[in-house]
DNA sequence: TCGTGAGGTTCACTATAGGAAACAGAGTTT
DNA sequence: AAACTCTGTTTCCTATAGTGAACCTCACGA
């Protein structure tokens, strides 16, 4: 065990990883974030329950916030610990893309069982893949296998009733509204049981076969 | 400013969601993570630059770290916050996993300008994040910046409509049932333009920074 | 010119986090 | 069984985070 453990640091090590941690001027980004929505320190105070002082003295980095300082912060800032931590300039490698689908302009694709409308079919090189179906499936015996492909899917019922038969599970019914999130390796279907044919939003990750 | 900012906190409370953070059980977390890698507290004291004193008084919630002494952790295990923040999951690289979020029943997740409802959060070591969200915001100027972060989003209007800004684009008309893919590390900012409050669908790839 | 007040910093003090060493428990070895 | 070892906990001390009050600095108005 000891072993193992000195040989990883010595790996780490020597692999030139960064046994440190970036800088992280949290100070000077909760600064950022304060002037940006105007607040003054007693409005920041009033909103975390820290005092002015501490405030003053963690923007200025002459104190380490205590972690349930931070909570403090991004509770009474509402905002997120990432939002937190991104760094005040972003050394962006920004590319804005971006593909509009309107209503019913995806890209149709039906099969026996299912009618898919691809969205966002304009960008390649994307790392998930949304699509629209229309579930015409009435009964699970109309698949002859089940539907499998790497990666995980999410679901999201937009109109209707399905059935979501998985390999390991016994069958779910999802009404409008329900979402569900599952590995896609394993087999699963879909079959509308509502009385108008289920729609339901799908998004794929693209498959990058774990190196 | 101080006007809009007492309306958001009071908008913020009266959506019944309270402002604070959740528990957040980092010891706990931390001597998970410790375990799985079947590290001794001597070892993590080794690789962190702790004390082992300190690692178990952390473990057992009896003190609140400072932020050096996370940053010390992240660098040390070579993981990253988020990773620390994720609830008590164990990252099984098994296939089969699914978690179902009735209609209403996700993680609500307020701010000022967005309600967010995090959709299968018992999932944790998931590659997209799905979440549905109302937007309260009513006007640009609510944002204090621009929304950014890692990875690519996409996005469908579920009912409403809003106007999406965006960095490097005009501002998009989205109606019902239109979606959009985009760099999400672009800026991005939603506002309602509909009578009601529109409500969105949005999946976000996890970001993944490079071991 | 002098208040006067609001925003921010510094000071002095208290509370608490971090570290070294002692302690306690469970195996192992002799 | 005693001695040793490895692990996690507890103790005690110090370094430092957090607080309220005093203190600056500057804008503004009578």
């Amino acid at each position: 065990m000891t072993a193992t453990t000195d040989q990883d640091a010595a790996l780490r090590i020597a692999s030139g990883r960064k046994p440190f941690v970036e800088p992280l001027r949290l100070g000077e980004r909760l600064k950022e974030i304060r002037l940006a929505n105007q607040w003054t320190l007693e409005d920041v105070s009033q909103r975390t329950g820290l005092a002015r002082s501490t405030l003053s003295k963690i923007e200025n980095d002459q104190i380490s916030p205590t972690f349930t300082a931070v909570q403090k912060l991004i509770g009474g800032l509402g905002i997120d610990l990432p939002q937190l931590l991104s760094p005040p300039r972003q050394q962006t490698r920004t590319m804005g893309r971006r593909d509009l689908t309107r209503r019913g302009h995806g890209q149709q694709h039906p099969t026996p069982t299912y009618e898919h409308e691809l969205l966002s079919c304009e960008l390649a090189q994307k790392r998930m893949i949304p699509f629209k179906t229309i579930v015409r499936a009435r009964a699970f015996e109309e698949f002859s296998e089940w539907v499998r492909h790497d990666g995980e899917e999410f679901l999201m019922v937009l109109d209707g009733e399905i059935l979501l038969y998985t390999e390991f599970y016994e069958p779910l019914h999802l009404v409008q509204g329900d979402s569900i999130y599952f590995d896609s390796d394993m087999g699963h279907a879909l079959v509308s049981v509502s009385d108008e044919d289920a729609v339901v939003l799908s998004v794929c990750t693209r498959g990058e076969s774990a190196a």
